[in-house]
DNA sequence: ATGAATGTGAGTATCCTGTTTATATTCTCG
DNA sequence: CGAGAATATAAACAGGATACTCACATTCAT
């Protein structure tokens, strides 16, 4: 229901082992998190997420071998929450506007911590040394779902995996667009989002 | 038709009287929109413009007192772009499809040269000194002309302004979404995105 | 109580930044 | 042509911020 997955021990110069390091590692992302979506990319600096995560700035070199890394981590705990998120809207078939509902709740939930975290993450962000395993696997994922909910409500064959670009990247604009003006819980929006949603998905049959 | 808007002379050091110098000023605002767009505002550097715009460094500073005053004048030369064209796509009464196809082609072409230099420009790049003058100014016709196409083709009194928000928020989602992947130019995606449009404005009634 | 785990923060070594200035080149116009 | 204005040049500066290390202090598990 939250976000318990295993984490597959990101790139770390050392495990923590003890309560008490866990925190401190759990304080760094979080804090990162924080200053990433305050500062963007540019203000992001690790001695300025030690001080924001009420630690010296030797004890996140202890765990992080880099900066890199640091945003990595940051990188993996919000997607997989975003992810999460999704895949339970998309679950199991449910009527049209079900589903919109659903996956606006679920996405201005998931946004309204760090209002613009997710924008900075895609587009500021420097992926993670050429690989780019976390960034583009998520990717592929996150479309996978919106292609299955095109699929389901949408019966037309072609252009599905346009749609569900297009969707998704639509209701990310416009959450995007709510969060830069502390908007994010404003009941008419949320309800013209799924308005657009349904009407986007029933394409031009009546809600 | 283009954009030749009279230039209300962006806060300017000393006008420029001859014509290498308005050569040498444009060539610095365009080289600006390109590093902008390319680095993002964390690799925006007044050298650096300097070196694309094959210029010496020297030069951008006879000009434009500061980086701010640079990145002001960008700003300027891109919304005044922008606005001219859904200016154009909303003007005189025009079938709803008509409308979004023009929007759509307009707002596509208006950032294809630069395509990642408006959202740089709203997200990253910071306000012109508080006052905010061009950005307020610019957010609040932007606005009126997408409120003025949704109160067009929507009868509905209320929300209003809200639907225009989540339109031309949309609308950029999508838009940015492709220029990212640079897929600004691939025919079913304009379609969609018309498509998108048009359900959305019809609200439940065939296409 | 002892060694391992954890935490500290002053310090380092760069690298870059925005901006100025003194000088050189090119234009305008009588 | 030639004199003063407009324009262009790039070396240099002063200052700040940056990512990261290291020698040491503290707290834990056993």
């Amino acid at each position: 229901m939250s976000t318990r997955i295993a984490k597959p021990a990101a790139r770390m110069r050392k495990q923590p082992r003890q309560a008490r390091s866990i925190a401190t590692v759990e304080a760094i992302i979080e804090a990162g998190a924080r200053v990433l979506s305050e500062l963007g990319w540019a203000g992001f600096s690790t001695n300025k997420v030690a001080e924001a995560a009420g630690v010296s700035i030797g004890s996140l070199y202890q765990y992080f071998p880099d900066k890199l890394a640091l945003v990595e981590a940051i990188r993996r705990r919000h997607f997989d929450h975003v992810l999460s998120v999704i895949s339970e809207a998309a679950a199991d078939e449910k009527p049209l506007r079900q589903f919109a509902r659903e996956l606006v709740r679920g996405m201005i939930g998931a946004h309204s911590i760090h209002p613009t975290l997710h924008q900075v993450l895609l587009d500021e962000a420097p992926g993670d040394r050429g690989s780019r395993a976390a960034h583009a696997s998520f990717q592929t994922r996150y479309l996978e779902h919106y292609t299955a909910a095109v699929a389901q409500y949408r019966k037309r064959r072609k252009d599905t995996e346009t749609m569900a670009r297009v969707l998704s990247s639509a209701i990310e604009g416009v959450i995007h667009n709510a969060a830069r003006r502390n908007m994010l819980d404003t009941p008419e929006l949320q309800k013209q989002l799924i308005e657009l949603i349904s009407a986007y998905l029933s394409g031009g049959r009546a809600t």
